[in-house]
DNA sequence: CGGGGCATGTAACCTGTTACATGATTAG
DNA sequence: CTAATCATGTAACAGGTTACATGCCCCG
């Protein structure tokens, strides 16, 4: 589970309070992780509890932006976090199912919604494009910077091998459909 | 949410029983979705109750096996389900996360525990080259066939993609690290 | 006939999602 | 001053994980 490691680089970044959080993870940091306002809040009650950050002492709690700081021991544990041994992710793509699925029972009209996800797909690699371009023009020279950009490379990457495997999954789809009528 | 639809087509191939099914996932359709046992059990219960599949009449429950097969309106469900809508996945992977906190509180040991992935990363992409020479050796006819060819080439390539993106971290990493001792 | 492994199942917990509620701020 | 919007928060639930329990079967 990454979120509250997540969040605590965030806040070394600089201190934040949840909704500039949450937008960070629309517009940022959105290509590699996802999280809600809802998770963004029990989580940071939670890092507040385990003393790893802090929130900067405000009465009401509703209402108002209520900024949190990373402290000494949050920082230590993210250090900790960063290397420690974690089980390989896999592949959890719901098209791969649907293709298997249509393989089983189809044919039936995938061909439709894969075009509706080609063109959201394609538009969001066109927005990261525009992030690479913006932040990254220059040869990388800083190690940070360079880090940075290869998370932004390999969200690129990903949208590109989304389009790829939907337009292999359109030609099969197509020309089946026209055998089959 | 998948796993109800993976079960229902992995029933439309064979009637099965949780185990099966549990070997299968580990086995076959392990390189796009993933389950363990309990989730299995427990999704069974209920596309029974939902009227989805029936399992042949056993008595006793614990113990034995418990084969289930799928009914009419289950094949019916599925195929409602194929052309769905649904949301954008995104990437999800703790590796980004770790490169992005490494940027902000590096350097760390992650170069160790990235090496340690990228063996088990190569060993699964050899395991599903092995899997595509035996099953799909032979140009694709079939629609169906070649539907699943696709599934098994993107969970392919979902493997390359990790281990070049793990190539490309090492690379940073040990340059910047060297320039930091 | 006893012990180990296998098939099924229960329970507790955590993450992530959805719906909604409440207080503060701001625009008109 | 009121309505819209923003920031925070509560509640309920579904999916996924881990630990463990129970009963059958088979092998020695």
């Amino acid at each position: 589970m990454s979120l509250p490691h997540a969040l605590l680089t965030a806040l070394v970044e600089r201190p934040s309070s949840g909704s500039d959080l949450a937008a960070r993870f629309d517009k940022t940091i959105g290509y590699f992780w996802r999280a809600t306002h809802q998770q963004i809040y029990r989580e940071l009650a939670r890092l507040e509890a385990s003393g790893w950050i802090e929130s900067l002492p405000e009465e009401t709690t509703r209402g108002r932006k209520r900024a949190y700081k990373i402290l000494p021991a949050g920082r230590k544990e993210l250090k900790r976090w960063i290397a420690e041994q974690e089980d390989l992710p896999f592949l959890r793509d719901d098209l791969m199912v649907r293709l298997w699925a249509e393989a089983a029972v189809g044919p039936t009209k995938l061909d439709k919604e894969i075009e509706r996800r080609l063109k959201l797909h394609t538009e969001r690699l066109e927005t990261y494009r525009k992030y690479e371009s913006r932040d990254y023009a220059d040869a990388p020279t800083e190690r940070d910077v360079a880090l940075r950009h290869l998370v932004l490379k390999c969200g690129i990457r990903y949208e590109s091998y989304w389009i790829q495997a939907a337009n292999e999954a359109l030609e099969i789809l197509r020309s089946s459909s026209n055998d089959h009528k």
